[in-house]
DNA sequence: GCAGTCCGTTGCAAAACGAAACGGACCCGG
DNA sequence: CCGGGTCCGTTTCGTTTTGCAACGGACTGC
């Protein structure tokens, strides 16, 4: 039996109630553009001529991604010049905090769909060494495969449906 | 400086040429639906009833993304009766290596959207104590924040557009 | 036969998206 | 001052994708 990444039944509200995380976190970014989107500011893309350039999204699509990321503080527009004042978007702590999710996500596409080798490799500032992702148990100090997760209700779950 | 994760400016076929494994990636799992699919099937939740009525996704679509999803080898069918010869759908290897990706989603979820704490934990199936991911590096044995992620071209980027 | 289960299809309205034109605020060279 | 060029949106409109609910098929069990 594979990794039991429980949750709810509800495919709903923001942060309207505690139910899934997973849902939760796809309500806030998980449209077609939003990830590709978060992908280019940590990239170092931040503006928006540059990124409807690169991402070749419609631009009032961009307008709208772009305000509502800034909405729900995963973003904020910071000017880089008045008169037409004109805004550039950076991640703010809360966006950044999804890079594990990009890199995890990068690295699933590095193993199933780059035949010739990754077109990206994430590599350690430090040392330049290619970098892992893992899921760990701090306790035992070992590396932990999906086999053996298991998961359980944790303190935000409200009472209901034991499935 | 956030993380730089690279990429390319091309959101086309899904491994239709490697330019970037996060567009890549969300070619193949990046709609409103299917990520949410992978999660009840790791959560255990294998049947087209059943998860029409978990995720109260609509049945076409939930046909759709099922055959979507098997068609690209993330997920297989197998028949759990004959006679109305039925189907469950069931995570292959290519699947199942989506969880850290889901982890990772969950995990930030956890920490903007659970007000009162995280709706379920992941544990160590051998004690119980909730699980770390994280990025590291294999040289320094450290973990790496994002701060520190860098990154350069793999070798299967094709030689275009240095930016 | 008749109800119930399970899976999937069909038809249609509503919502999201894509492309491209348009508008505003500016800078610059002539 | 005028005609470009840049940058950021907004508007319009046609195409796709969704959501919803009814319908159909293949059984099982009573």
């Amino acid at each position: 039996m594979p990794a039991t990444i429980h949750a709810d039944a509800n495919p709903n509200g923001i942060a309207h109630e505690p139910e899934c995380s997973i849902a939760a976190t796809l309500e806030a970014v998980g449209d077609r553009w939003t990830l590709l989107i978060l992908r280019d500011l940590f990239r170092g893309v931040h503006r928006f001529e540059a990124l409807h350039r690169d991402l070749g999204i419609a631009r009032n699509l961009l307008t709208d991604r772009l305000h509502r990321l800034a909405g729900l503080g995963i973003v904020h527009r910071v000017p880089y010049q008045d008169r037409p004042i004109r805004h550039e978007y950076r991640l703010t702590t809360k966006g950044a905090d999804l890079s594990p999710a990009l890199v995890a996500l990068m690295h699933w596409g590095d193993r199933w769909y780059a035949e010739d080798g990754p077109p990206t490799l994430l590599i350690h500032d430090a040392c330049g060494t290619p970098l892992d992702q893992a899921v760990s148990c701090p306790e035992c100090n070992e590396t932990v495969t999906p086999h053996h997760i298991r998961s359980r209700p944790g303190p935000g779950r409200t009472i209901e449906e034991t499935l």
